[in-house]
Formats: C-alpha cells, sequence, structure tokens
DNA sequence: GTCTATAGATTGATAGAC
DNA sequence: GTCTATCAATCTATAGAC
C-alpha cells in the first residue's frame, strides 16, 4: 500500500504497474488496484477514464522504464559480444517474468490497438538496438558476416522472453540462466586461431 | 460450439482447452465454457468438480497432444541440426501463442502445483529431448564439443516460446521467424573446411 | 478531490426439478 | 445426466454527499 508524500493519481498507477506485473491485465480489477493504493472508488474514476485509461498510464511508464533500462546497457561499455552479454545476463527477477512480454498473452492487450502499441515500440526498440550491435560486431570481425543482424536481434530478445516462460514453468529460475549461457556459447566470438 | 456424437464431458474439455489457449485461466470463466460447448450450468459440475478441475483435464489433454506432436518432429528422420531445425520451423499458428507456454503467465495457473505440474513436464521434456539430440551431434562432430546439450535445450525452446511474444507484440509472425532464422545460423554446423 | 452508496452484469458454485 | 433457478461475491462503473 502505497502512502507518503506521493499523489493519489501517482499512487494509483505504482498499484496498476505492480499488478499488471503480477497478475495481468485480465487479472487485475479495479478493486484490487483501490485497496492497493488506499484510495476509494470514487478517486479512480475522477483521475481516469476507467480500468483501460489507468492500465494505459502504467503500461506506458512500465515501457518508458524497460526501455530505458535496457538501452542503458546496451549503450554502455565494452565490445559488442560484451554489451550483449551483459543485456543477456542482467539482474533480473526471472520468475516475476518480464512487465511488459506478459502483456502479449492477455487477449483484452492484444485486442486494443492502444494498449498494445507501448508493448511492441519497447520491445522493437530493443530487439533493433540489438540488430546495430551485431551489425557493429560483424564490422569488427567479431561476429561471423553470415549472421543477420536483425534476426539475431530476435534470436537474443526471444531467449530472454521465453526464458522466463521456461523458468516459470519450473519454477525455478535455473532454465533461464541455461537458455542464456546456451546463447551466449553460440554467440562467443570468434578470436584469431579459434575455429568455431 | 461443439455438437456431432460427442459426449458432453468431451464438449467442456474441448471447449475449455481453446478458451484456455485464447484467454488463459483467469480470463476463462465457467458461463463462456458453457456456452461454446452447448452445455447447461449442470452438466459442468456433474462432470467435474469445478473451474480448476475442468481446467485440469483440459490442460492434461493439451499437454498430451503438444508432447507427441513435438517428439514425433524430434524422433524423425535426419541429422541432429535437421531435426532441431524441422522442431523450429514446422507450422505454427504464430499468432496464437503455444497452448502450454502461455498458461505460464496466468498467476492461479502458477499458484497450483496440480495445474502447473503438466506445463512443467511437458516443457522439461521437450527441452531434454532435444538436449539429447545436441549431445548426439557433438559426438557425430556437428556441433562443437565446447556446447553444453541441456543449455542448447533451454536456448531453443526459448526462442520459440519468446518468439511468440515478439510476434505477438509486434502482431505478425515476422519477429518469431527472424529469430527463429537467427538460431538457426548460429547453430549451422560444421561442415568440413568451414571456419564458423 | 475524496468518499460511500449503489447499480447492473458476471463470477464460480449449489439446489432441485425433470 | 441435463436442465433452470438461485446464490453470495465480485466486476466495472456511476451518483451524489462531503
Amino acid at each position: 500500500m502505497y502512502s507518503g508524500g506521493v499523489s493519489t493519481p501517482e499512487r494509483l498507477i505504482e498499484s496498476t504497474r505492480e499488478l499488471l506485473w503480477e497478475r495481468g491485465y485480465v487479472g487485475t480489477s479495479p478493486k484490487a488496484i483501490l485497496e492497493r493504493a488506499g484510495a476509494g472508488q470514487g478517486s479512480m474514476y475522477h483521475h481516469f477514464k476507467g480500468k483501460p485509461d489507468l492500465a494505459l498510464a502504467a503500461i506506458r511508464r512500465t515501457a518508458q522504464e524497460l526501455r530505458a533500462s535496457a538501452e542503458r546497457v546496451l549503450d554502455g561499455p565494452g565490445t559488442p559480444y560484451e554489451r550483449i552479454e551483459a543485456y543477456l545476463r542482467r539482474e533480473r527477477d526471472v520468475l516475476r517474468g518480464c512487465p511488459i512480454g506478459r502483456l502479449t498473452m492477455d487477449p483484452d492487450i492484444i485486442a486494443s490497438a492502444e494498449l498494445r502499441a507501448p508493448v511492441d515500440e519497447t520491445i522493437d526498440r530493443i530487439r533493433r538496438r540489438i540488430a546495430e550491435i551485431v551489425e557493429e560486431g560483424k564490422r569488427q570481425g567479431q561476429f561471423a558476416p553470415a549472421l543477420d543482424g536483425e534476426e539475431i536481434g530476435a534470436t537474443v530478445l526471444a531467449t530472454v522472453q521465453g526464458g522466463y516462460v521456461l523458468a516459470r514453468a519450473a519454477g525455478s529460475p535455473a532454465p533461464f540462466d541455461a537458455g542464456v549461457r546456451g546463447l551466449l556459447a553460440l554467440l562467443a566470438p570468434r578470436t584469431p586461431g579459434q575455429e568455431n
């Protein structure tokens, strides 16, 4: 339950972000949001048009934060391989899953162009940033010329998103970590004299 | 809506399978199941203890079918690489997602050991089968000895599961196909004289 | 701007007629 | 074995007092 010097709309958005992550859109009721935010029924409908409007505000903020934190890692120091490795290995609460990726399994999100848009944009931007890094690595001779940046970008992001699925199914982060290690082994940069 | 010479419990299970795939567990109501099955309230509670019991029957059947069809491809003809390629490229209704994988984003499925069990078992068995095939490929010299079968198995399955996430976010199967192509490029078998 | 009261629909489940 | 009727609780939303 949020309190402190934070405004009511702010508490509503933060509570919605948490619940969307935990239970998805379909599984999140206004009542649950209001309880967590410590607000009454009227407050929500005063500040937002309804559940979809509040969810949109919450999703936009989560998308923005996720994109920023991913790009901080991808634009950090190191060789192309090292930056992709940093992205794959960065700290994650694996069993909670991806707060943006999980929304793609929500039928009401996918049915609404407005709610799906920030999800699409976030995933697409990260994927394209990885694609650029792979192309950079190809120019530097770190990756094989036969690799396609766009394709590897999709593979990297899919491994992460699918890693969450495997981990949640198993009830353990281990399969996520295994998938990441497998991908890194496949991506391992070519060093002089190395045959694979 | 199911009819024909099919029994009522059968129609209930099939309707539940469809709805779990489309809307997940949280998003599927007994009412919706009954409407699709063309049955009344009483029928469902006569044959099943309730929503979780019916869902369990539906999930077990879907899990069984998915495992069988995946293993048919993985145990088919061809080299280890070709069998993994066949698995990755097999026909999929990409935008519908995986009927088993999507359940991992359902909080009520994950909260129930009984409902999660068939999901876990299905994913785990396919992953281990791929791991065996990778080890077989290593023995044949088709894959680099440095690769770990268990890890690559997780990477392959994660790429598929995550590919669905990317595709549904984009509203197009293209990112799924791109991710698969990227992974296949990384897995590409070593042929005599080839350096990467 | 916040609250409670209330609305009509839907949820998951039960009772009891046929 | 199937149906309709009914249940208490919850859903999303609105009304209106403060």
